[in-house]
DNA sequence: CCAATACTTAAGCATTGTCTTAAGTAATTC
DNA sequence: GAATTACTTAAGACAATGCTTAAGTATTGG
């Protein structure tokens, strides 16, 4: 299925905070709890908790909670569709300049 | 030059917009002009300059005025800098797993 | 059981975004 | 040279963000 425009809104929106991508950048080197999460930001719990609201809305970040412990992880399929439009962007540059090409041997 | 974090944020906040993102989508099948970008949208002329302004802010797309038409590009250096905050990503989470391979290896 | 831990919820507030309309300016065209 | 075109600038309405503090609720260790 491919990502609905919506999608990459929340998505992007979500990677435009350095704090959300300092998450998403932790959390790619192994699982971490909400408060894992927060230790290297000089911000309170609540604000961390609205972020990683922000990255669970988009589907960047998965969480489960055990006991008083949430535990959350990136899911890297979501990253996946994000990257995915750049690789569009870059097919139309390419196909452009193909074109561009056929049409300099057309009239040289 | 490697991305500063404060671009990352301002060019993933550029494209969490989808009328700024179908503004980079055009200008990836050639270049086009301010009124050209418009057309597509129910939207002031100056709410599009708006948009491109923020484009034009993080690098992503140059522009420059001949006569009375202001001609847009992308910027595909600035895109490819996007990019590579996923290529880390993904880099760490592979990182990740051979570590983990490492350690059921040792202690299977 | 009581206190500490790990969040969670709610409310408030200052700042930013995303539009709008109105009123420009400079370059063409007739 | 007067009208049209292609933006450009300014100002303001209104919603969305990114925090905060205060006051919860479940778990869990002693």
């Amino acid at each position: 299925m491919p990502a609905a425009p919506a999608d990459l809104d929340l998505t992007f929106r979500a990677l435009s905070d350095s704090t959300r991508r300092g998450m998403v950048e932790r959390l790619s080197r192994g699982e971490a709890s909400v408060s894992e999460l927060a230790e290297p930001y000089g911000m309170s719990l609540p604000a961390i908790v609205q972020h990683l609201a922000l990255l669970e809305a988009c589907g960047l970040v998965r969480s489960e909670k055990i006991g008083r412990v949430r535990t959350c992880r990136i899911e890297p399929a979501a990253l996946s569709q994000a990257e995915q439009w750049f690789d569009q962007r870059r097919q139309e540059r390419a196909q452009r300049l193909d074109r561009l090409g056929d049409h300099l041997k057309r009239f040289p």
